[in-house]
RNA sequence: GCCCGAGUGGCGGAAUAGGUAGACGCACAGGACUUAAAAUCCUGCGGGUGUAAUAGCCCGUGCCGGUUCAAGUCCGGCCUCGGGCACCA
């Protein structure tokens, strides 16, 4: 058999009988809509990675066909991105004819594994078409005061003028030329995602996200609850508030820290110390944020002479300024407690600074021994006036409204999610659609003027001063304001990668609208995401972003739900024959490809279905591979044993494999449906009168989702019926798989010793009966009495004898 | 440091709600077919002990303890590996 002949006819006929394309509003069917992370075209094309998740949620729409459903299942390409820039850079040509040629590819590749993707809803992120609602859709972030402008520090490279992502900038220096990378303040479009913190956590309960999914999220959006307290700047008018989550420490507070960048820091100072805290400050704008954060880094800081008050006690204590605190967090701001925080036991041991315990592990205060570390947990407060005596819990509740009351603090809940920084200094993405004027400020474009087009030029390097390459084409920056039409500045940077795949699930719906970015009707049809797959290192970002947008969407009208993506699951890794991430340098890939011309492309499928639990990561085998392929190869020989006659042999094997089958499609345990047929096959093989019509058809039928291209030659070559991918998915019969007859175990003293052949509705004195007279068991129980018969219908008997 | 995930034969992995651990596949060994090899088919395959063989017995799911008639599975305490976050107050 040819295989490639043979796969390449029935991918034919799919596309010739439009087989997978799916029906809006069909409501004859109940819709399913299965979604698999969209690819970035990149020119090293498709990884056996992605032909792992792609087979798996083709499969499971394959069979959700056959069992009635109108399954969307669309595929599209996630086609902006800095290394398609980096290629135009070096080869002067546009971008998008890059990725053209390698979408080409990718697709070329999904169409040889026979993916069973709807391909008239294909498009890509950087179609104008597409893009012009990415485009309108951040007007309306605009009009709805959600998007603003706002000064935020970037990576700068002073010898390449250029700003840098933090993966350029990884240790401090630019990947380019090695220079000292620094931080600049940059003009940035923002998008006010924090203020959806709450929801998008909230959000999390109407989704049936994996947990480890939810998690993930839980962990990025960080919330944590806590107070704010002002602290009073001992002989000035000003002050400043920290944030906290341990108000119940308060009596234990040594001194105070602001951030370098705090706005407080300059009015502070005293004289004598300026010198000190401006050169300090100096070093620290040096330093990007991977350096501030480094692992185990010493504790710096200086003292600025100034000192707070603690609105509890009235103590003074000092003010230092260190990068230990984040300017982007909380307030900018802390209240020091050396002796329950790790941090500040740190910083208090280096520069001595007293160490107050406000928390013992006991009340018994004569054991109370000098803290080597930081007490971080719960225990009872001592040293702390009105607290005395309480734990955490109670002291948090009673300092609170003793903040409240006396209007020096409040309860207070901070998130780590920070607002999304929407602007990015490249070519190659949605260019933003606002205008600059000098007389109306920015101004948001004419909707009915979009797609705002990127323009064709020759040169992609950034400017000098980093500002985006658009900024060099003057006849597409200068324009008009279309508000007064004095002359006007287009804004030159584009949108982040993770704008364009925000939304795309709900261009799927309805993917070629002039219209709308997606009709109501058509979105309310379709409803939900039923099924999401994507690698796990996408759960943080592009997720929570992509739920971001629905839920704002939602918010203003425009979505049908608050969330649009039911259930979120990641695939495995799938590594190296030497159990590594597979990568060039290694010389460890396996192209698909190559595996599909020596093997085809379904033992391709199959083999990637059964290496390995889904979700987990797993190593290439090419012995496994080949098993598969003998598999295969075993489906096609196993043809020629075909009778004449009628009906199963064996009911309830065929019965036991159809719910097998069905059940483990849809619950992810692919590596088992395929070990059920590889059992029924192994059954059929020893069946003395060769196989049935009947038996081979629903054999290939349940194998077909999985290795679609042979089951349908088969099914035809032998007449057994009209085309699988047109035919209903067996139903198994409840009846037909219980068992009359099972050999189960018996145990004795808890030690396995002989088994017995029980029938369904066995009571247990039957089984007592039948376990005495079996000849192995007498030398357990004879002599001996029984004190405990156990016996578990269908499952095991357990006897305890004296 | 914190948060996930995982530890089961030589290997990838099975084991619905605790109920005969090792399904299925790979590798390996022996055999059949062949002039020979490949392919294919058959048999065996956790370790130990034991038997002419069958049987029998002991140990065994990272380690230590517990609950239970019964633990890979539940509980407590560790160890190792993989991944993510990382001075978030």
């Amino acid at each position: 058999m040819n295989m490639m002949e043979i796969e390449k006819k029935w991918q034919n006929y799919w596309d010739e009988h439009q087989t997978f394309r799916a029906i809006n509003n069909d409501n004859t069917k109940k819709p399913y809509y299965i979604l698999v992370e969209f690819p970035y075209p990149s020119g090293a094309g498709l990884h056996v990675g992605h032909v792992r998740s792609y087979t798996a949620h083709d499969a499971m729409a394959r069979m959700k066909r056959m069992q009635g459903y109108n399954v969307l299942f669309p595929m599209g390409w996630d086609a902006f991105g800095a290394p398609a820039e980096q290629y135009a850079i070096k080869n002067h040509i546009h971008p998008k004819e890059a990725v053209k040629e390698n979408i080409h590819n990718f697709k070329r590749q999904m169409k040889t594994l026979g993916f069973s993707f709807d391909w008239s809803r294909e498009f890509s992120t950087a179609d104008p078409e597409y893009y012009k609602w990415t485009q309108w859709q951040f007007l309306q972030f605009y009009k709805h005061g959600m998007a603003y402008k706002a000064t935020v520090p970037v990576n700068w490279c002073p010898n390449c003028k250029s700003v840098l992502s933090n993966e350029d900038a990884a240790g401090g220096v630019c990947e380019r030329c090695g220079t000292q990378v620094v931080q600049k303040e940059k003009d940035q479009w923002m998008l006010k995602m924090a203020s959806y913190a709450e929801d998008l956590l909230k959000g999390l309960d109407d989704t049936h996200f994996a947990d480890r999914v939810k998690l993930g999220q839980i962990n990025w959006i960080g919330k944590s609850t806590g107070a704010e307290v002002d602290f009073k700047v001992d002989g000035h008018d000003e002050s400043f508030t920290v944030f906290t989550t341990r108000p119940d420490t308060l009596f234990g507070v040594t001194y105070c820290v602001l951030a370098p960048e705090h706005p407080l820091v300059l009015k502070i100072t005293t004289d004598e110390y300026k010198e000190d805290v401006i050169e300090y400050t100096k070093k620290c704008s040096l330093k990007n944020e991977m350096e501030r954060t480094e692992l185990n880094k010493e504790k710096t800081g200086v003292f600025t002479g100034a000192y707070a008050i603690n609105p509890v006690n009235n103590e003074k204590i000092p003010i230092y300024i260190s990068d230990y605190v984040l300017v982007s967090y909380g307030t900018g701001a802390i209240m020091a407690v050396p002796a329950h925080d790790e941090r500040d036991f740190e910083f208090a041991k280096k520069f001595n600074i007293p160490i107050i315990q406000v928390l013992a592990p006991s009340t018994d205060l004569s054991t109370l021994e000098p803290l080597t570390k930081a007490m971080e947990g719960d225990g009872v407060h001592i040293n702390s006036s009105f607290l005395d005596g309480l734990n955490k819990e109670e002291g948090i509740k009673k300092i609170l409204s003793f903040l409240e009351e006396h209007h020096i603090g409040k309860a207070k809940v901070n998130y780590k999610m920070r607002d999304w920084i929407f602007s990015r200094q490249r070519f190659w993405g949605e260019p933003i659609p606002m205008i600059y004027c000098e007389h109306c400020g920015w101004v948001p474009m004419d909707e009915k003027d979009l797609p705002l087009l990127l323009p064709d030029v020759t040169e992609y390097e950034p400017t000098d001063n980093g500002e985006s390459p658009l900024a060099k084409i003057t006849d597409w920056v200068n324009t008009t304001c279309p508000k007064c039409g004095a002359k006007a500045k287009r804004e030159t940077d584009t949108m982040p990668n993770w704008a364009g795949s925000s939304w795309y699930f709900l261009r799927f719906m309805d993917a070629h609208n002039e219209k709308e970015f997606a009709n109501m009707d058509i979105m309310k049809y379709w409803g939900k995401v039923n099924w999401y797959n994507g690698g796990m290192e996408h759960t943080a970002r592009h997720l929570l972003y992509a739920r971001f947008w629905v839920q704002f969407l939602y918010n203003i009208g425009l979505v049908p739900n608050k969330e649009m993506i039911d259930i979120r699951v990641s695939h495995g890794m799938i590594l190296g024959s030497n159990n590594e991430k597979m990568s060039k340098s290694k010389g460890n890939v396996i192209n698909p490809d190559d595996v599909v011309k020596e093997y085809g492309a379904d033992t391709l499928r199959v083999y990637e279905m059964f290496m390995g639990d889904y979700q987990q990561d797993v190593s290439w085998s090419t012995e496994s591979l080949r098993g598969c392929n003998r598999f295969v190869n075993r489906v096609i020989k196993i043809g020629e044993k075909l009778n004449d006659k009628e009906g199963y042999q064996n009911p309830s094997s065929i019965h036991k494999t159809i719910k097998k089958v069905s059940d483990d499609l849809v619950t992810l345990k692919f590596n088992t449906a395929v070990s059920a047929l590889m059992i029924l096959l192994n059954e059929m093989e020893k069946y003395p009168d060769g196989i049935t019509k009947d038996e081979y058809r629903v054999f290939l039928t349940l194998l077909n989702p999985i290795a679609p291209h042979i089951t349908e030659e088969l099914n035809e070559q032998y007449s057994l019926g009209k085309p699988l991918c047109e035919s209903a998915w067996p139903i198994y019969d409840e009846n037909l798989i219980k068992d009359t007859e099972k050999t189960i175990g018996i145990q004795v003293n808890g030690k396995l010793r002989g088994e017995v052949v029980v029938c369904e509705d066995d009571t247990t004195d039957t089984v007592k009966e039948k376990v005495e007279k079996i000849e192995n068991m007498q030398k357990y129980l004879q002599d001996k009495e029984i004190v405990k018969f156990i016996y578990v219908p269908n499952k095991i008997v357990s006897i305890i004898v004296k």
